[in-house]
DNA sequence: TGTACATCAGTGAACGCGCGTTCACTGATGTAC
DNA sequence: TGTACATCAGTGAACGCGCGTTCACTGATGTAC
């Protein structure tokens, strides 16, 4: 093990990715630095090395969303009509299979009440990351302007509010319903039909 | 101070009190037991004497949710034609007077994290209230069968990220936005118009 | 009606444990010569 | 190339505080007579 700044930077990297998969899932509060930095394969007293405290790391995590990374990784893979390309973000997004990933799923819907309690700095982040995502989903919504960035926000919404609701709730049978619930009504609120005008 | 059924009862509802409108707010790990008995006027000791333990309590409170409160309160007023009464229950749930109220508005939101690492007893409690409220929307959703399902749970998903984000995020107008975003969003699913087959 | 006793909601000090943080230390590596 | 020294990531024991819970006690009330 060698002292070199490559080297810390990876342990540094490893306790980010131990914090944010035991965050997202337990919270805040129901994860130890202790927890962290035995999932990183350290010890306690060396997470002092890295970070100033346990709110600078939760910081640090809270800037990285998985819903920012479907879509970065979406984004690469580009090429697809927009519509579609939004809804099997979506589509993703609102599956079992997300909710039970290794990443423990969206720190959105896991994370929403340990921000609201934070500090201004992690709201700030937190503020600019449903700004950005927002943004990214209304490129490809097809609605005029006004509706286009409603359509996107309530997309957001909706995402968050099922996964959240179904993270609580003690039957399967429900959690399917939900998600499907929820892809069925983002595509809804984002198709551009001759709606009563309101 | 008499030693009546009556008072012990009324004691009893002052710590409920007092705990739903704290831990809506502040979450199940940011609330004190000292910090409840003293917003109820009482000390830390006398807890148990109505409670078997923080969790009996808590389990307690999942129990009173804000938006099946206010359902039931238009239940009362009642008579209104459905559509308009599930928008204008949606249209209050998703304001800032609701977001600021005493009550702190809805626990749904605000506590499902907490409820997602709970013991089953309090899961069961959430999961029927997430049953309870759907019906209670769909009833006034002027769709057929499968798609009337959907909208009522999607409408309670959007609701609560709507609320979930909103109090997280640190930009006031952010907030107007998602709001109105959710309102519109809400009104848009539970519409009925010749849509795209999908 | 008045007095003695039993009850028990509520008090407040104390306990004990968990966890964030500190700190003296170590040992592997890079650097100077 | 080899040796002495400096650095600093990581260790693990210890500290201190907050909080859930316990417990001996109190004092106001209801009840028995």
């Amino acid at each position: 093990m060698p002292l070199s700044k490559e080297h810390k930077r990876e342990t540094r990297r490893r306790i980010v990715e131990s914090a944010r998969r035991l965050f997202k899932t337990e919270g805040y509060d129901g994860v130890t630095i202790d927890a962290i930095m035995a999932d990183a394969d350290l010890t306690r007293g060396g997470f002092y090395a890295h970070f100033s405290s346990k709110d600078d790391l939760f910081n640090e995590v809270v800037g990285e969303i998985v819903f920012a990374a479907i879509l970065r990784k979406h984004e690469e893979t580009g090429s697809k009509e927009p519509a579609s390309w939004r809804q099997q973000t979506v589509d993703f997004y609102l599956s079992k299979e997300h909710r039970d990933s290794a990443s423990g799923g969206c720190p959105m819907a896991g994370l929403s009440n340990d921000v609201a309690k934070s500090n201004e700095t992690i709201r700030t982040t937190y503020t600019e990351i449903v700004a950005d995502l927002a943004d990214a989903l209304a490129d490809r919504i097809d609605l005029k302007g006004r509706e286009k960035r409603k359509a996107a926000l309530a997309t957001v919404a909706t995402c968050v509010g099922a996964m959240a609701i179904a993270r609580a709730v003690s039957d399967e049978d429900l959690v399917d319903e939900l998600f499907e619930a929820g892809r069925w009504a983002t595509r809804r609120m984002a198709s551009s039909h001759s709606s009563r005008r309101s």
